[in-house]
DNA sequence: TTATAATATGCAATCGATTGCGCAAATATG
DNA sequence: CATATTTGCGCAATCGATTGCATATTATAA
């Protein structure tokens, strides 16, 4: 019952050919003859014969395997990305790895390793640590000629390709809607960490206010870790302090939710009395009461352009390939949270 | 500076040894002087070596790969499913592959056959199918000796291991919890295709309401495919066929929003007039108005607990393994929706 | 002191598929 | 008809690590 794996040489042996008119026959090779690719192909399947991929790959030198590795898989904008890489790579005969770096640079760093002793045709990564030291044994990646892809949370400090979306803009557009939704006094949540998106998100945010003549007032600003209790201190902060605000536009879903919270609990109407506007459009947005304005970062369309980076690198012949930028159009999907007037 | 990737045998070479002592000085062979263990590892360290696991992989024929398939990755159970399976799987050396079926016995037909000829060690899956004919491709894996485990959606007849939550108590507590709010006339919304989990919600239901004497209507029962437009669908249709009700159990998380929806835009008080519970705990149910009550099935847990049962089928010696089922023990969270008396 | 056991390492085959090179037969060209 | 080309396939090395068996050296026992 159990025979054995039949390899390309049980095949050949039956037919009274070699394993190499197999393997050729197999990869249809246009050396063959028709007659044997069909008599291989035959056999194989009388032979119940499954291909043995990692003896391909050793010879090959190359694994049909793409490491990806996230922060952590179950969070919906992480796992939305994996799921668009997953559908480019699949597509092209490349299966996905999944590693979780679970927020810290030594993980991630271990994560790394085990990866490339699987020999991974590359890797595609949203970055946990900040410091220019955290990115070292990314470096060490790319020195190695493994394809690399940053996304979401990148860093120019290491040369090479990445997808984020414009999140600059997406804060732009957020706080001009809650401008000309007649929002004057628009606080913002923002992350204590600066990565990169946070940074741009502020960016957005400031500027968007200076072009349409609104002060910014630094008390308006709050940081956090963009938790859903994060957001809810802050409320309360800008509450109890007396600081006049009419909207807040904050960097994460999850910190607005405590937002809300906290204003239904004081019986501060939402959005007559404070707008909110969120950023990631994560899945909750919309059931939410009132349904919560939101930045849609298109995590699908994130994973696919990484993937689509990544294979890019991969057939690039140039050793030095110049690092690419895909950059996204974030999308501002408004619901009732920040509508206060009718359309 | 691309100084070709190192060997072991690069290292035997430098330290005049062979690579039969190398490869057993990197495993920490005892037949290995610690001395010349010693030589190995720094030598190794110098020559920047990274191990070939696919080498390795070929020679002793398993690749340190588990292959999981999920409907889609991006839903919050499954991709916690993933979490859990990639902790368990990481701590003992691990890897793991996702793939995703995305709803199709055709692509879970082609996934498995992709990830059998990467030969991973074994293969833990959410099941597509319901029909027995559906099954037959993975029937095809565990006679290869390849372990197979199922979790959520199994199946009995494919001979082997599985992990579910205990769907039945779930259902059974969350409808006796209603009639502990004082509910008597308890709608229930299923799945129109009845995989096991849902049949399994389905009697916790009827049993529930049996045992505290409460007379069980057909016509409060209403099925669907489990969406929001779904339970939308049927929440509208209990309330123009004038159907007296008090309380909907929903199977799913998504189909009682869409019941939250059209009884706010009713005005129906919730949960004074009709309390509602949902089942799978998803992460928004907690940010809805009220907060939704729902049950949580310990995704992670279930990951784990099925990477678990995977080792222990790997590690088996005998040949003829009984298939295990674990049973986690499901919880009611108990919210806002559901809550019409005080505690 | 000699036989025996324990220790440390080498030899060579092996896992299964790929591929450059070579060669014979078939076909085309002049 | 002789030479050149194409077609179809085989030979054997190779990818990098593992491992059963053999061997040499040293330590122990009798």
């Amino acid at each position: 019952m159990n025979s054995k794996k039949t390899t390309i040489h049980d095949i050949a042996e039956k037919l009274n050919i070699t394993a190499s008119t197999v393997s050729r026959a197999l990869n249809n090779n246009p050396r063959i003859s028709e007659a044997t690719k069909k008599a291989v192909l035959t056999m194989a399947k009388d032979l119940n014969y499954q291909p043995n991929n990692l003896a391909a790959a050793l010879r090959k030198g190359k694994s049909q395997l793409i490491g990806i590795i996230v922060p952590r898989i179950n969070r919906s904008f992480f796992s939305a990305v994996v799921r668009g890489v997953e559908e480019v790579a699949n597509q092209l005969n490349y299966r996905v790895v999944v590693s979780q770096s679970l927020e810290t640079v030594e993980n991630e760093i271990a994560v790394v390793n085990t990866l490339l002793n699987a020999r991974v045709d590359g890797i595609i990564v949203s970055l946990v640590g900040e410091k220019s030291t955290d990115y070292e044994h990314y470096e060490n990646v790319t020195k190695k000629g493994v394809p690399l892809v940053l996304f979401d949370r990148t860093t120019t400090e290491i040369g090479t390709s990445q997808v984020i979306i414009d999140d600059y803009l997406g804060a732009y557009m957020a706080t001009e809607h809650l401008i000309k939704q007649g929002c004057t006094k628009i606080a913002h949540f923002t992350h204590k960490k600066r990565f990169n998106i946070y940074n741009e998100r502020y960016r957005g945010y400031v500027e968007a206010l200076k072009n349409h003549n609104i002060p910014f007032n630094e008390s308006l600003v709050c940081e956090g870790n963009m938790q859903l209790e994060d957001g809810r201190n802050c409320t309360k902060r800008l509450l109890d302090t007396d600081n006049d605000f009419d909207a807040i536009f904050s960097s994460s879903d999850y910190a607005i939710m405590g937002a809300m919270q906290v204003l239904k609990e004081r019986n501060v109407k939402i959005p007559e009395e404070v707008a909110l506007v969120g950023f990631s459009n994560e899945p909750f947005t919309s059931f939410t009461d009132p349904p919560l304005t939101s930045v849609n970062q298109f995590p699908i369309e994130m994973g696919q352009a990484a993937a689509e980076l990544f294979f890019e690198m991969l057939n690039s012949t140039k050793k030095k390939l110049i690092p690419q930028k895909t950059v996204l159009q974030p999308e501002l999907i408004v619901r009732a949270s920040s509508l206060k007037l009718e359309h």
